[in-house]
DNA sequence: TCTGGGGTCCTAGGACCC
DNA sequence: TCTGGGGTCCTAGGACCC
């Protein structure tokens, strides 16, 4: 059996952890430069504030009935590792999903006195005890229907196990197609014309019109959907694919300078993110995009992938490729929100094939980036940094209403008297 | 004034191979 | 009239996820 556990209203109960005061009350958390709404506890949703509403365009009414974080990804990070952590006291098949979901496997459930049930409510006691974060879990054949239960576990009191064919069967009939997991705005849409609403009545279609219709995809979660497993469970993560920074600016730059001190910025962040990866990168694509909100202003998203002499993750060789990349794309009279720098075909930092034609700086630049990234682990981010990268910061994100850093930063510890 | 930031997987189509 | 038949690899773009 497959067990999907999945922690309520994530960010919003980080949020409350160490503000008690908030319990029972509605809280809203929101996405970088404070845009839209991206977590919400249930008082806020019984007020009818949706998912993904862009706060500026909130009531003030309603705006003034909520309380209101910024995201702080550094402590929903640290609190993940705790949920999860706890989670794998319970069973070695740990398949970690996201920030807030968890795939567990159970192998044998006779050992648990009481049934698979009682086991999860021991579960879900023993994570809220050991870290205030309350979970949903949903339990099945497969991680399709693993999905469906835990979203309906939510109705019910946390705890939802689909064991029996008669459990599963009423719980597809009545579940919204459009609902399941891997089922979009694109194939929602697509289902609804053909007239097919629930995901029992997908279930009972032939399985070869739903591979031709859907492609694999849609036939694979047939099968998911009929209890057979086609998604396995990722125990181990796999490599990184690709790394990317991808940020608004919190306002409009139009400013050469100013662009080229935001790709250096970033730049050096993925390059941070390679090392502590221990990857280096052999393509960099580099994109600009103006507001797509803004109709009264000019569009344009250029973009250009370079491929890299030589793999790397040294700061100075990102910096430089990411300066050609703007160079490339750059155009004058375009007001800019947002920088974007992918690096893609990653490979181990052990399996660097050089290049006998190249002018390799390599050991010295990754010596020296070596070094600023244990001063600036030990002395503090931006201890060290690149020249073109200094100064202002004025396009920093929005981030106006952000929580202390909790349980990762000695100086936002809690103090008890 | 203001509308997120990461990812993965799949497909179609083109270039190229023998 | 009629112009092969199999492959692989790469890329761009779409769909989806949280």
């Amino acid at each position: 059996m497959i067990a999907l556990v999945d922690c309520n209203n994530f960010y919003a109960s980080c949020e409350r952890l160490f503000r008690p005061e908030l319990r029972g009350k509605p809280v809203v958390v929101l996405s970088n430069n404070d845009g839209c709404v991206i977590a919400r506890s249930n008082e806020a949703k019984a007020l009818g504030v949706k998912m993904g509403a862009p706060w500026h365009l909130m009531d003030k009414d309603l705006q003034e009935q909520l309380t209101v974080f910024s995201s702080n990804y550094t402590f929903y990070a640290d609190m993940s590792a705790r949920v999860m952590n706890n989670l794998a006291r319970f069973t070695d098949r740990v398949d970690v999903y996201s920030i807030d979901e968890c795939f567990l496997q159970f192998s044998h459930h006779e050992g648990f006195t009481g049934g698979l049930e009682k086991y999860c409510h021991l579960i879900r006691n023993t994570i809220i005890r050991n870290t205030g974060i309350p979970v949903s879990i949903g339990v099945a054949t497969s991680k399709t229907l693993a999905k469906m239960a835990n979203k309906l576990a939510k109705k019910f009191n946390g705890v939802l196990v689909l064991d029996t064919d008669e459990k599963v069967t009423d719980a597809v009939n009545s579940y919204p197609v459009e609902d399941l997991w891997g089922i979009g705005r694109a194939s929602s849409s697509k289902l609804l014309k053909l007239g097919i609403k629930t995901a029992g009545e997908l279930r009972n279609q032939p399985v070869d019109w739903v591979r031709k219709t859907f492609t694999v995809q849609g036939e694979r979660m047939w099968y998911e959907l009929w209890g057979k497993s086609c998604i396995p469970l990722k125990e181990v993560l796999d490599r990184r694919k690709g790394v990317c920074t991808s940020k608004g600016f919190g306002r409009l730059v139009d400013d050469y300078e100013e662009l080229q001190e935001i790709a250096t910025n970033y730049a050096c962040r993925i390059a941070e993110k390679l090392r502590k990866d221990k990857c280096c990168t052999t393509n960099l694509s580099v994109r600009l995009l103006t507001n797509p909100f803004r109709k009264d202003l000019p569009q344009l998203f250029p973009s250009v992938v370079l491929s890299l002499p030589y793999p790397t993750n040294s700061t100075p060789d990102l910096v430089k490729h990411a300066l050609i990349g703007l160079k490339k794309i750059y155009r004058p009279g375009f007001k800019f929100l947002k920088y974007e720098l992918t690096a893609t075909g990653l490979i181990p930092e052990s399996e660097v094939q050089l290049n006998i034609f190249q002018d390799y700086k390599g050991t010295k630049h990754i010596k020296v980036s070596r070094l600023m990234d244990q001063l600036n682990s030990h002395y503090g981010k931006g201890t060290l940094r690149m020249a073109t990268e200094d100064k202002k910061h004025n396009w920093d994100m929005r981030r106006n209403f952000l929580s202390p850093n909790y349980t990762t930063d000695w100086k936002d510890i809690i103090k008890v008297r």
